[in-house]
DNA sequence: GTCTATACCGCGATAGAC
DNA sequence: GTCTATCGCGGTATAGAC
């Protein structure tokens, strides 16, 4: 049996740290930026914790005494940079539905959410994640209920709503926000997942996101009128 | 100078095998199954050269001669493989002009390519190739051209053709093309991107592309009648 | 809890005989 | 071209003093 301290996971089997002193929890804090820095850097396997341990300032055996291997350090690193990167954002879609103007409602939202996912770091975050999730499929999932939770599922609450009051005409509402997160995030985001070095300018952004809720609506918009 | 033997490399720099001694060849071979069998496995750092070598049958320093080292074995392993998988194929799109039935064909080359990207050989490939475009580009930019070449162009090219001869309304081919493999395409590769063990049968594959050539055609066919 | 010093192993790559 | 044997480095993880 070894010590809690280093053992305490959450539902994702990803580290979560227990009470600790002040100083011993600024050191963990420092621990987990440098630890991010180098994984996010060098992927898990070419990251080395010789490294992570020279750029966080403390010796080698604090940093095993806190995370106990190099498995549970990248866990707890990712895991909390993908948590502190959603924390703070308004779930999409929440809006929606109250909206009078439905069509700017979803290029506002879905411009937004496109914009952050194709932020270099998040490209990064989330190339790292994909590339590891045959050994750490925690984060696969993590990544992918995080993004439901802030996206995918409050527009589909909304698109429901929406069809309720009929003024969505939507058989599958989980599918057809599946179908509005692809064309609208999706096609800009393919682009950046291949080629590290593409750009998006906003003007293109907004013309493709566009493009895509028109896409959506035509099929989904209730019609008022035919000439 | 090195030998020009080790040096050979295509236009994405990545190893090709110029002309060899038959043995020679059969070996070559062999190492590249075992190197990319073990990439595929490990990854690219956590991929070990003994274990290729012995997977392989030949010996460490034939490995060396054949390929230099470990980053020239990773490419011509990698962007081997992805060459044969989609040598083989014929290119989308290129019978989707003449199609009488034009929602039928639309569904049916679809359907074709997200089996194809959903095969777990070409998940796993996939996964691979995003996780180590920061570090070889070549690999994320080869993927995202063959892509291009296989199924984007000629579909492209066939939606094109049907905007001049007005049986579509595409203001922007490119672009719709993009929409329409990302509803169709993009909806399944998405889960099966983070979620490993996810599986999709064929009848619900067909469901949703059918549902996404249909998002397509709503915005883009041209309108026939109007009750 | 935190440090320094080190054990121990597997890695990529090479030398030299054949 | 191919082999066996080995080098030297950097990896994760730990022991023991404070």
């Amino acid at each position: 049996m070894e010590a809690e301290t280093a053992n305490a996971t959450d539902e994702y089997g990803i580290p979560v740290a227990p009470g600790l002193p002040d100083a011993a929890r600024r050191k963990r804090q420092a621990i987990m930026e440098a630890a991010a820095a180098e994984f996010l850097a060098e992927g898990y396997s070419a990251a080395s914790m010789d490294s992570i341990t020279s750029r966080s300032g403390v010796s080698k055996a604090t940093v095993y005494k806190h995370f106990g291997n190099k498995e549970r350090l990248f866990l707890a690193a990712i895991g909390g940079i993908l948590r502190r990167t959603y924390a703070g954002l308004e779930p999409y879609g929440s809006t929606i539905a109250e909206a009078g103007d439905l069509r700017g409602a979803l290029i506002g939202a879905t411009r937004d959410w496109a914009a952050l996912l194709l932020r270099p770091d998040i490209v990064s975050l989330r190339r790292l994640v994909i590339g590891e999730t045959d050994r750490f499929p925690q984060l696969g999932r993590l990544w992918y209920d995080l993004t439901y939770d802030m996206c995918d599922g409050p527009l589909t609450e909304a698109v429901a709503a929406l069809g309720r009051s009929g003024k969505l005409d939507v058989p599958d509402p989980v599918l057809a926000v599946r179908q509005l997160v692809a064309t609208t995030v999706g096609v800009p985001q393919l682009v950046h997942t291949f080629l590290p070095d593409t750009e998006t300018d906003p003007a293109e952004l907004t013309r493709v996101v566009t493009s895509g809720v028109d896409l959506f609506l035509a099929r989904y918009a209730t019609p008022t009128d035919c000439r």
